[in-house]
DNA sequence: TGGAGACTGTACCGATCGGTACAGCGAGTC
DNA sequence: GACTCGCTGTACCGATCGGTACAGTCTCCA
């Protein structure tokens, strides 16, 4: 049979589209198969353990992203207005401006989050520990740092709910300037 | 076979709880015949249609529910400040203080939306136009009514997720606290 | 007392589910 | 040029999917 170079780097992308706008129960092989081009042989040949590992291995590579594009720079910025103003146009930029929804937020909403619980926690709490170690930086208490950066995670994760519901998405815009605004008022 | 007195209203918040956990796409109608105790037979003879007809029937329900014990005190209340502690109070009870997933959210963020997008739509424009409404009569002007407004719905539902994310309540009751005191803020 | 009709469980339908088995192909290696 | 081995499509598996058909049972009213 042909040949067709399919890279795993190429596939996991892929693999999270399919699955944050079906959902993980949602997201049938069939789906995943089209979307990707590669036959059930070719998915199993990468994905021993099936859909469930390839779903933990997107979580994985967007837990990376955001590791790499985001919560480093929380930690060690030392100019924390500069920090979050990058972590708000990295987020922007990485929801397409509200159009595209949080696969970690999906799955924590549906009933696959039993399975990928200790992913899905990890993910929110590692950001939520990096924002509020920036937010110390910037002189205030350890409890406003902390529920700062909770109400600003939970901005981010509201705002791509209700700009999908209202098919709106000036909603998410006013959200991240608006959660800007709040994360540093004195 | 025996007959075991089934009403359409006591049914409707069952199948409310099975698509609440697993989502539109996960409710199949094994675990709906289950959570009512209902076989196939009485389930398709109350809801002809199956279960797309369930879910829009959960949702007018829940539609109505928010209809009667938050959209109407908004709209014609003329303390708004009551008026919005009186949603925050129902809001937090609906919700179990943060327990509970909102079915309305569940489903703007799945694949089923497009079925039911003019059902979440409606749901929350309503919502958004009678807080509006209040802040409006609190003495705001249209722009920053509406603004805060969309900002308070949207943290309901990010309050939600993270609370449901982090596995902690906490979340969602600090973000009540937070919601509360932004909507009225001079 | 005997329909009528609402409600019930169950057997069954074709389609699709996630997953397995496997033979065929192609690019390297010696 | 034979061998290996990573990658591929496809046929197939049992289970389950949403949905239908239908006979049996109940309540209610004439």
């Amino acid at each position: 049979m042909a040949k067709t170079v399919s890279e795993r780097a190429d596939l996991l992308p892929l693999l999270g589209e399919v699955f944050r706008s079906h959902g993980y129960e949602g997201a049938t092989l069939a789906l995943i198969s089209k979307a990707t081009g590669l036959g059930k042989g070719s998915l199993y040949h990468f994905f021993p353990d099936g859909k469930a590992q390839m779903a933990a291995e997107v979580l994985a590579e967007i837990d990376h992203w955001f590791e790499v594009n985001i919560f480093a720079a929380l930690r060690k910025s030392d100019d924390p207005a500069q920090a979050i103003a990058d972590m708000t146009a990295g987020v922007d930029r990485y929801f397409h401006s509200g159009h595209r929804v949080c696969l970690v937020g999906v799955i924590a909403l549906g009933a696959s989050r039993d399975i990928f619980s200790s992913q899905v926690q990890d993910y929110f709490s590692r950001w939520n520990d990096a924002l509020a170690q920036t937010l110390r930086r910037a002189g205030f208490s350890a409890g406003v740092a902390r529920r700062r950066s909770a109400d600003a995670l939970l901005t981010i994760q509201g705002a791509l709910v209700l700009a999908r519901a209202l098919d709106d998405t000036k909603v998410f815009g006013q959200a991240m300037v608006d959660m800007k605004a709040r994360l540093l008022a004195r």
